[in-house]
DNA sequence: ACTGAAACAAGGTTAAC
DNA sequence: GTTAACCTTGTTTCAGT
């Protein structure tokens, strides 16, 4: 594991996370550094899995995506078969794009993408015929103010 | 804007926003295209902002940011001086990797990565020292059971 | 350990159909 | 949408610092 990041390998990383399209030669020389020598960098933090992979962004609202909505849930049932129906049900609900089991009294956070409220109604009907949950409320988000990707390394 | 997504597009859209590393040749035929007709619908997409960039995901643990919170906040302030005080403090703070308006009684969420309880600690104290909140509850994160770039296209 | 150049291979891009 | 020709860029090697 490289975990000997100097601030070369930080700023490789800075410009990777703002945009993976960038080209050898411009990554290059932002860092500084020859094309050689910064292409094996890069390298060497794919293989080391610090860079664990290029995705696209893609625009929610462009594709009928742009609510979001944060469900909090709590559970009764802390057995091992709920959990994994929990975890099944996560998995194949599309519309869930995160799933956090918390510390403390609430027990997880979910985080979901539909098209309206009445999709995410419909959305919550599937969630509860899927899996017993004792308590779940949902916020709508009105306004994103930040939302990325990158983490401040 | 491209609202017009055949099935094709969003073939396209899943495989990038798996692996947006996935070469031309690859990419048209897992959707089942020639190289070029995929190219062309690649670069619309781009064109149209339905593809808004490609990013590097880097590993949080592998950077030390291994700890996820989600930080509900309250506010009494709702002029604009005060949403402008609290816009740049999130757009300051590197940690805070979301913050989202909301609707109801909670007034935004953030979500924050930092490398232990200690660093949320002078997180949370550089935060409150900058903009005035009437209520913070913090919520750690223990597991990620899903988390994913990827919309349900 | 990085630089620079050079050469090959691969993939992105354009043109013609 | 396709096929095929280009030509930019990624990738490897090697000599030099």
């Amino acid at each position: 594991m490289a975990d000997t990041l100097d601030e070369i390998d930080r700023r490789i990383l800075r410009q990777l996370q703002r945009d993976a399209a960038i080209g050898t030669d411009a990554l290059a020389d932002a860092v500084g550094l020859s094309r050689n020598a910064c292409w094996r960098r890069v390298k060497l933090l794919e293989g080391a899995g610090t860079i664990a992979r290029r995705v696209a962004i893609v625009d929610p609202a462009a594709v009928g995506l742009g609510l979001s909505v944060f469900v909090m849930v709590r559970t009764n049932r802390h057995d091992r078969d709920w959990l994994t129906l929990f975890e099944r049900t996560v998995r194949d609900l599309p519309e869930i794009v995160g799933a956090h089991r918390m510390a403390g009294d609430l027990d997880y956070v979910l985080r979901v993408r539909v098209g309206s409220v009445a999709d995410y109604d419909r959305f919550y009907q599937r969630l509860i015929a899927r899996v017993p949950l004792s308590d779940i409320s949902a916020s709508f988000v009105m306004d994103d103010i930040k939302d990325t990707t990158a983490l401040p390394v």
